[in-house]
DNA sequence: CGGGACGTTGACGGTCGTCAAAATTAGTGG
DNA sequence: CCACTAATTTTGACGACCGTCAACGTCCCG
């Protein structure tokens, strides 16, 4: 599999700065460069892991959107995370060594596979990299707790308004527009998310149309107006 | 503070099997004996940590029984959890050094605190530590997807079933009776669990009493008719 | 024994789900 | 490149579920 010029590395990864611990020595991160096995593309429509997988990697999402998602077993369906380049999925595999979820590419991606012995092995030496690995779980943690809250306490527009929000602040801190953006998902996939049904997403996107904070063409977003969304979120 | 004669020990916390490793040394034992560092009691009411404290420690629950909830900005409230003996809680404060929910005694208890520090230390010489470590995190994500599709997509009496059958068990996994048990929360911090009105919770256990499924009495609740209880979250 | 917190129940209304149909887009194969 | 089908989205009408408001009952603790 030699095939390709580009040196894999996460030393000249330009999402380095947001899977990675900052402050590594040159020798530690090409430690961890080696820990790195098989960078993957997967088409969209295609699943990085499915619920009952056995458990072996944590992925890096170089380029592309995931989704992640649980059914029940009477067939009910829960998004629980949309997940873009620089994020670390995988996490759920961990305590039973069998993935509890599926991640399904929403977009053509590719991903760096990172055998999680190994980097139990790394982190015992680098502090930085132990440390990093609890934080991204630590995170992973207080971001279900707001989702959560929003799943709990808000009404449709509000939860919408949530998610247009993060969509945006994550897409920006990747350097991208911080008011246009392109849903990689469907209504329904957002539905599933917020807990509401697509029809319901589908009316609060043309509400906030008609109320000239947002404009919507198909999956093409375009927010007009964001302090009128925070104060859907955050009414005085 | 050497004023109690029983010695405070993992090696005799009858806990132990449930918030430690199995199958590790005696030394290695002792050496998470040694990093113990305070046994506290925490009173009725009373917050173990709240939301913006500074993160020192992780907390093993001895005796007793915790919420953990969220306030947003303007007020809103979401309990994301209850905890009891043997379980982990403060894991939310690694990512940011300040604890971002508040950990509030629901009856009075006892906790161990386990300065994360010293766990980080230790846990990379003790291999069963670190993975413990990992399970214990990785444990709580998928918990959370769990509460995630409870919240998103089912009804009121599905998600109340679902709680009540999460208690038993658990209760069940530490001694007590399959079936009855002492709800140590108000139906309000219940509704805020589930993301429903306190109403609805007393609504929904008259519901539930009127079918002979639960008998409820206050706080005392005796399950009457478990697969009915199994029935409802999971209707084929 | 009294007061406050907690729980129950009823009536009513709003939000969102359900069902249905039509419009628009995307994808496929000829 | 176009035709055709499937998938997605929009919109409307209606109803169910749960929230809101209110009153009352019960328990607990000082």
């Amino acid at each position: 599999m030699n095939h390709q010029s580009i040196k894999i590395a996460c030393s000249n990864c330009n999402m380095r700065e947001l899977c990675m611990p900052i402050g590594l020595s040159e020798g530690d991160l090409d430690r961890i460069d080696a820990i790195i096995g098989v960078r993957k593309k997967i088409k969209r429509g295609e699943s990085l892991y499915l619920n009952g997988d056995r458990f072996n990697n944590l992925y890096a999402i170089r380029t592309g959107f995931f989704k992640t998602c649980i059914t029940s077993e009477d067939g009910r369906d829960q998004v629980t995370g949309f997940q873009m380049a620089g994020e670390i999925i995988g996490l759920d595999g961990i305590v039973n060594d069998y993935h509890a979820c599926d991640a399904v590419a929403l977009e053509d991606a590719e991903i760096c596979a990172m055998p999680f012995a190994q980097i139990e092995d790394l982190s015992r030496e680098v502090n930085a990299l132990q440390h990093h690995v609890h934080k991204i779980m630590s995170r992973e943690i207080v971001r279900e707790h707001g989702v959560m809250l929003l799943l709990g306490s808000m009404r449709a527009e509000e939860r919408l308004a949530a998610f247009l929000l993060n969509l945006a602040q994550r897409l920006h801190a990747r350097g991208f527009s911080q008011s246009e953006l392109i849903l990689r998902m469907t209504r329904e996939e957002i539905g599933s998310f917020l807990g509401l049904k697509l029809e319901t997403i589908s009316r609060t996107f043309s509400r906030f149309a008609e109320d000239g904070i947002v404009d919507v063409k198909q999956r093409h977003v375009h927010i007009l107006n964001t302090q009128a969304l925070q104060d859907i979120v955050n009414p005085r």
